[in-house]
DNA sequence: GCCAACGTTGGC
DNA sequence: GCCAACGTTGGC
């Protein structure tokens, strides 16, 4: 027989992605709508990308400015495929090694869900005892990292 | 601007 | 495959 999970979706995983807002904010995104997720340069960041599904949940960080925190929801509405940053010589992402046949870059597209009421800052998050084993609070400099169902909904909790 | 953490590069 | 040198990230 048919079971229910032969057909049921899959359960959307939940990540966190980081930016710096001088360079794309969740303000853009908000007006573009949607976004493909381009400049990642970082094998195990776009590692994570190549995993994602759409669907899944993305907690939209930014970073290198003050304070950092998360800045509220988006979600990935497109699978991993190429960046065509790679390609551009006038890019700051141009990569010369990488060619269209054999590209080494890869991008999601995301969209835009919500801004969070006020940006909940990384400070706050240090706080929280529950959010310690957090890769964000573990791991800092990864700018795509997944994050447990419990930490994403623990943090959009925290940012109402 | 400093610096810790960590990723990448390249010589060997 | 090791590892020193170097570059980058990102909080502070």
């Amino acid at each position: 027989m048919a079971t229910a999970t032969a057909t049921a979706k899959p359960a959307a995983r939940h990540w966190l992605m980081k930016s710096e807002p001088d360079c794309f904010s969740i303000d853009h995104l908000k007006k573009k709508k949607t976004s493909g997720w381009d400049g990642v340069r970082n094998y195990q960041a776009r590692n994570f990308m190549r995993e994602m599904a759409v669907g899944d949940k993305v907690l939209f960080y930014h970073s290198s400015i003050t304070p950092p925190g998360v800045a509220g929801l988006a979600e990935v509405c497109a699978l991993a495929h190429p960046d065509p940053t790679q390609f551009d010589p006038e890019s700051e992402y141009y990569d010369p090694k990488a060619t269209p046949s054999v590209p080494r870059w890869f991008m999601v597209d995301v969209k835009y869900i919500s801004t969070f009421p006020a940006l909940l800052p990384l400070e706050r998050l240090h706080q929280i005892p529950e959010l310690s084993d957090m890769v964000l609070l573990q791991r800092s400099r990864l700018s795509v990292q997944p994050a447990s169902k419990l930490h994403y909904d623990l943090i959009v909790s925290l940012a109402k």
